[in-house]
DNA sequence: TCCTTCTTTAGACATAGTCTAAGCTAGGAT
DNA sequence: ATCCTAGCTTAGACTATGTCTAAAGAAGGA
């Protein structure tokens, strides 16, 4: 896997010492973070950095193609270094908790044509909702 | 179609003024209004109507599964009475259009069991993207 | 060094949605 | 019919998330 400060330095995009460590904050983890979460976890190792930034950068990558923006539920977007993988995402209706999954199949591919209603469709993504197993064991 | 109020109904739900416009003002049009679309118009046959009654009203039908709550954007919440038929949603990405539309295999039969992480599944929704007729006319 | 361009910053602003406290309504009990 | 209670509606304050602005701060080429 290359990484996403290689990946970024490609597209003649300048790393300054915010935006790499917005990036290195976003990658090292393998959850899905937010704005916020991602600042408070930047600061750790730049303290004066601003929030702005934080905003700024993360809408960059995205533009770059870089960086997926998630808008699973009506709260806060989350971001996801994963773009160079193809992949959906399983979320947990009690917890929130979620987790990267890979499908069969293309949904692109399931998509009949008589349903498409003559757009060029480009990519599709899966939300599959269900309860974790820790909300399964709460629950009964 | 059995209407939304009627669905409603059977939920033992008190059907007040305001929650009959609020229904109807959704279910009248086949798009995905947002709630303060919504109100736009709801106001037009119920002037002293409140933004917080339309907010209430939305949580509670979505909360008794008579409507859907669409987040695929980072923007305003819409709302989709069309929760009992099973369909997914096709966004142009000039322009926002969006069109109701239906897989030919239900995608959770897509996931492999160790794909699951212990999951208990329920559902999926799919949400494709791409260019609509208009948009792809206005970019070549 | 000087100049230009890009980047960062703090804080103001915008938007979407939730909460609160008070008043209102509907319908059951008397 | 009147009273009572639970639930509903309302205006507006509040919160959360994200964007914008204007000024200051790098960076790098001439
Ligand atoms: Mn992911
Ligand atoms: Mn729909
Ligand atoms: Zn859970
Ligand atoms: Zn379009």
């Amino acid at each position: 896997m290359s990484d996403l400060v290689t990946r970024l330095r490609r597209h003649n995009w300048r790393i300054t010492p915010q935006r790499r460590v917005i990036a290195e904050t976003l990658e090292g983890s393998h959850v899905h973070f937010t704005a916020d979460e991602i600042l408070e976890r930047a600061v750790e190792r730049m303290p004066e950095l601003s929030r702005a930034t934080v905003y700024n950068t993360l809408n960059e990558m995205v533009a770059l193609g870089e960086v997926l923006e998630l808008t699973l539920d009506g709260r806060s977007k989350r971001y996801d270094p994963n773009a160079d993988h193809e992949h959906h995402h399983l979320i947990c209706e009690g917890c929130g908790l979620m987790k990267d999954v890979h499908a069969m199949a293309d949904p692109v591919d399931w998509l009949p044509g008589d349903e498409r209603h003559g757009f060029a469709v480009t990519r599709a993504s899966i939300t599959y909702r269900g309860l974790c197993p820790e909300c399964q064991a709460a629950q009964s």
